[in-house]
DNA sequence: CGTCTAATTGAAGCATCTCAACATGCGTGG
DNA sequence: CCACGCATGTTGAGATGCTTCAATTAGACG
């Protein structure tokens, strides 16, 4: 199922009745976006809030030589420029890597929501917040890390966050991203992205095909990455119940 | 003369006789922290912010092997640990690279503050954005730029920001930073670092010596690192009047 | 089936790293 | 005020992880 404002609050806080309210009544729009298209672009101020509901999406800019660093991968439940909401103007685009849905609040909406409901406010902020403990990680990862690391760190993190929002099948889960937009995101060129695949590949850490990842050892695979799941603050464990959506 | 919380918010928004006078009433204890030393552990769960109010620290984390990545440096006016303020645990340290002087402000009081004055939550909101704007910098320069390109564009960031908390003196500024920091920093060895300033310094981009960098010709040391100071969220130009603390 | 994108492979080059000295500067105790 | 000692900066040389270029193969889709 498509995920709510409300579903991802709860991820981090409880909300109240009329909190959960509040945001279900709100006015939203809804907008199907097409594979491989710019959801926002560089110096965009958008006038509402997008919350990707669906689909797989990525923050990025573009280098002077035309060179692209992707520096985040954003799933359901992420939102897209809560940036704009607070400083206007975007640093970044956002685009989507596979079919993706959103859903859009009026950033007067928002601030209303807010002002009435200031835990609501809270936990926003703590999401952002919690972007930044994934920045940090990321930036460890490529400043320090090998390309063997990096994609064992990220194929780690990837799972616990689709986890968090029911997107796992055990220990596999799509990935609709392709081999340049890895590299991108951890500096790494195509090329040794795909040979550092076939190795980890080799090393029976994992298998992918056709955008499916499974994982086959986890113990290997989180050592070599050097991953710990504590940044991504996720809660204990998620009950069957509480993962439902409202 | 150092920095308080009213002059750190007011960088972003302008405050009302109230809201000032709420953050200067506040109970707030000052510490002076020797160079070289943690501020904040990996872990650790502070039960009040600290402010940097004099001298530079950094954000790090220590990897498996003992290696080093600084995520983030730290001037007078930064807030060292409003992560935990929202999310308990910090996720990486803070250590002070120059003697350093920290104004701590328990979260109960912050959270009152907060609570009573919105409009503070939502400057220091902002800041955590501004934050995330920094690290994505950052990934594009480590994951995507030379050595020369990292440099140029770290030396052009801190003396934006360092200008703006009036640390500056015309082109120049004090950077009391070893070259293994700025190593640890831009993900690069210090020999690296070292042929790398030379290089800055041959071709007359800057001048660094004991701790001192002057720019020398901007232009080029922007150009090099495609610097374009915009995310840095800086107002148009801040007069010598707004410039004077409270 | 042809077309287009993504994955894969080989080979040569280079930016950056590691190791290992050596130089410099600065604070401190004598 | 000098001399020692340690942190920091500098240099040389050899090693390598990753890049670039340039094909080739495999899949997906109309």
């Amino acid at each position: 199922m498509p995920i709510s404002l409300v579903r991802k609050l709860e991820q981090f806080t409880s909300l109240s009745d009329p909190e959960r309210r509040a945001l279900q009544t709100a006015p939203m729009r809804v907008r199907d976006v097409p594979a491989r298209s710019d959801l926002i672009a560089e110096g965009d101020c958008p006038g509402d809030v997008s919350l990707l509901s669906e689909g797989f999406a990525c923050r990025y800019k573009l280098l002077g030589d035309g060179r692209r660093q992707i520096m985040a991968f954003l799933i359901p439940g992420d939102i897209c420029d809560l940036r704009a909401f607070l400083l206007g103007r975007m640093d970044h685009a956002v685009a989507a890597l596979s079919r993706c849905q959103v859903l859009h609040i009026p950033h007067q909406t928002l601030f209303e929501i807010i002002e009435k409901h200031p835990r609501i406010g809270f936990a926003l902020w703590r999401d952002t917040m919690l972007d930044g403990a994934i920045y940090r990680q990321w930036l460890t990862n490529v400043g320090r890390r090998s390309a063997y690391q990096r994609i064992a760190h990220l194929l780690c993190e990837i799972w616990w966050r689709l986890q968090a929002v029911g997107r796992t099948r055990g220990d596999s889960y799509e990935l609709p991203v392709t081999q340049t937009d890895i590299g991108d995101a951890m500096g790494l060129s195509v090329v040794h992205v795909n040979r550092t695949l076939q190795q980890l590949r080799a090393d029976g850490l994992i298998s992918l095909r056709s955008n499916v990842v499974v994982v086959l050892n986890w113990r290997q695979l989180q050592d070599a990455g050097e991953f710990d799941p504590a940044y991504l603050q996720l809660q204990p464990q998620l009950t069957p119940v509480q993962r439902t959506d409202v």
